[in-house]
DNA sequence: GTCCTTTGTGAATCCTCAA
DNA sequence: GTTGAGGATTCACAAAGGA
């Protein structure tokens, strides 16, 4: 999984091409979506063009991350409101309600469908949103058979205080964490998180501070550019806890470019997808800038489930353990024979390291590598100890 | 907020009426709904009976505060074992089972509808559920003409593991706080929770302990009475915020009794309803055991205030450490790298700053944070002295 | 009685690959 | 698709037990 130099500037090269200017969704007239096979989509650029048009061009199966940061607030999104408006008294407030909700719902349920079709079935999808609306797109994810892994909470560590005291302070947004179908097969790097975390499991409140001072996108008037602007700490902890270095991160609501200029920092390709020429324009030139960071720093981490498998015979094999040598447990109250062909006896049983274990303990299962000691220079080891000793020594042939 | 307290006494003195028994429902056969004024509501009691069928009983706008812990569904598969091959006693219960989404939702809209008509217009209602169930609540309550207030994070000081390390530790319960309509009119203790609260807003995320202990009940065997019992401090923070004394709450799924016990002590009334004889029993015998109390003492009580635990990771995500810099010991004589995740990297090893802070040493154990140093402004400093730095900007990070 | 160690447990959608 | 074996995996408390 090391990423090398050569990956790298063949990621800036690319972007350079896009550089010139945005990716208009006009420029690819003649393309029917159905005869675009995944290996000809363009990477790392930003899409100028209609979130539910512009996904529904993208092939099949294609992308590993989707992070969505869709519109909250109703009222204020022109193709969700009403037409008339304009005089909603409070007699009409409920049906004004439904109406609303319905029109959002259907969107919800539209976007949510394209990025299901366009998610690689190990893929999953990120959705952001406050009590406004996630509740409905929690409940639409559902519905379209999206399987929910865990729902974090952004705590804001500087949220905006509640002016006329009337409800608690809003510190929080709700994130939602789902595979497109219910699968075991997901990226999820628990060792670095957990590394990164005071060897403690990382939890699912993440306490971040909001997106302010530099990070903050400004126009020439030094007024913010995107109402919403999100963290890229929180784009960093998603991408890097759910994606792997060259993975394909969607989204299909950039907005500022947070998600895509936190995707070329840590080394995935993206593809974003937005409305808003000037939040288009002002995401294309924040990735522009953005500059990856060092390879060797977000290079995948070696997991122990990604270790390549070791069969205890090969211990024996390579002299590391010599048959007829006896294993015992930490507390020396099981002794176990070593069998020439890699099992263990105990007893009038044999079996594997594994099974034996189990069995000396009347447990169902058990880790043998964790579980049997064996004594060397005088010192006990785990068999384990020798299982990385085989594996380092046999790591230069691979 | 301060209980006087002759008013407590009153409540005592009526909760004595009830004491003898369980109202069942079946003592009230010839008292159809619609006859009911709100003067006759018989409080103060727990009704053994379905959930709806009794709501149904109850007269409209009767009520000011309802909290509801409905059934989560679960949908729990298989059996889940501890890495020490213990069993985890998962919730299997029979009422935490829907044939499907579909059953679920109307299971729920009937419960909140009628939640709604019971409620007083100044009343407000809140829920309580996991990402199991929360997205199709908040929804349907949404789609009802609910008004919704705010979502509340309770976050667990101390969750369940995630025990096979395959997704975020579980961490937290959302609860819903809304109005039966969009309503200014609504109890609202904002200075009081303020003045609990070192003089800040009450936030939107709390942090409370699970219920364990003397405060969660046993059986005679020893075994837990009820699966999920909601921690008292919790619903104290509920009542005390958005109630008021001599207030009747109702809880249309009372369980093991909390929030009527919770009612009692801080001189509100209460109805309960509960559908097994077993829970509403023990519910029953807890609240007749249950005295008022200083509303100080719960309010005092939940947050221990240790230093809040601040991750490696949250200083890279704050910019104080960039990642690709080096750490060194202070002799100088190991070198590693920050990654993008919080880990370090010496070598071929990768893992926390303690866990590569005791390799480095050939040492069972380190402490990372006061092992490893930073150059800064052409000064050396031990990351811990960044870690005091990131504390100092952010306070609220417990 | 005090201190230290061991054990138990909580609303959980909790493995992965080869044959 | 299913089956079977390999082997990976836990945090904060509280209560009980032992020295």
């Amino acid at each position: 999984m090391e990423v090398s130099r050569a990956r790298i500037a063949g990621v800036n090269s690319r972007i350079k091409v896009v550089r010139t200017g945005l990716t208009a969704s006009a420029a690819l007239p003649g393309s029917p979506p159905d005869q675009r096979a995944a290996s000809e989509l363009a990477l790392d650029r930003i899409i100028l063009g209609d979130c539910l048009a512009e996904l529904q061009r993208l092939p099949s199966q294609s992308v590993d991350l989707v992070f969505a940061d869709p519109p909250y607030n109703l009222q204020l999104e022109g193709a969700l409101t009403r037409p008339d408006h304009s005089h909603v008294d409070a007699v009409d407030d409920d049906w004004d309600k439904f109406d609303s909700f319905a029109e959002y719902d259907a969107f919800t349920r539209a976007w949510l469908a394209e990025c299901r079709r366009v998610l690689k079935p190990d893929g999953a999808l990120w959705v952001i949103g406050s009590y406004h609306n996630v509740f409905r797109v929690g409940a639409i994810l559902q519905d379209l058979g999206y399987w929910i892994l865990n729902d974090i909470v952004w705590r804001k560590a500087n949220p905006m205080p509640n002016f006329r005291g009337r409800r608690f302070t809003n510190a929080h947004e709700t994130l939602i964490w789902a595979t497109p179908t219910r699968s075991k097969r997901y990226t999820f790097h628990y060792e670095a998180l957990k590394g990164g975390n005071d060897d403690l499991q990382m939890r699912s409140d993440w306490f971040i501070p909001l997106c302010t001072g530099d990070e903050r996108l400004k126009d020439a008037g030094g007024r913010k550019v995107h109402p919403t602007q999100k963290p890229e700490a929180l784009l960093a902890r998603v991408l890097l806890s759910s994606s792997n270095p060259g993975d394909v991160v969607l989204d299909p609501f950039l907005g500022s470019g947070t998600s895509a200029a936190v995707a070329k920092k840590l080394g995935r390709r993206f593809i974003g997808i937005e409305r808003d020429p000037v939040y288009a324009r002002a995401a294309q030139q924040r990735v522009d800038a953005a500059a990856p960071v060092d390879p060797q720093a977000f290079a995948a981490a070696p997991a122990k489930r990604s270790e390549p498998r070791v069969a205890f015979l090969s211990l024996i094999e390579a002299g590391l353990i010599a048959p007829g040598e006896m294993l015992e447990d930490e507390r020396r109250r099981h002794k176990a024979l070593v069998r020439a062909d890699g099992t263990l006896q105990l007893g009038p049983a044999v079996g594997s390291i594994h099974k034996i274990g189990a069995l000396s303990q009347g447990l169902p299962s058990c880790n043998g590598w964790t579980y049997w000691m064996i004594e060397r220079n005088g010192q006990r080891l785990h068999i384990d100890a020798l299982r990385g000793e085989y594996r380092q020594t046999h790591r230069a042939a691979a």
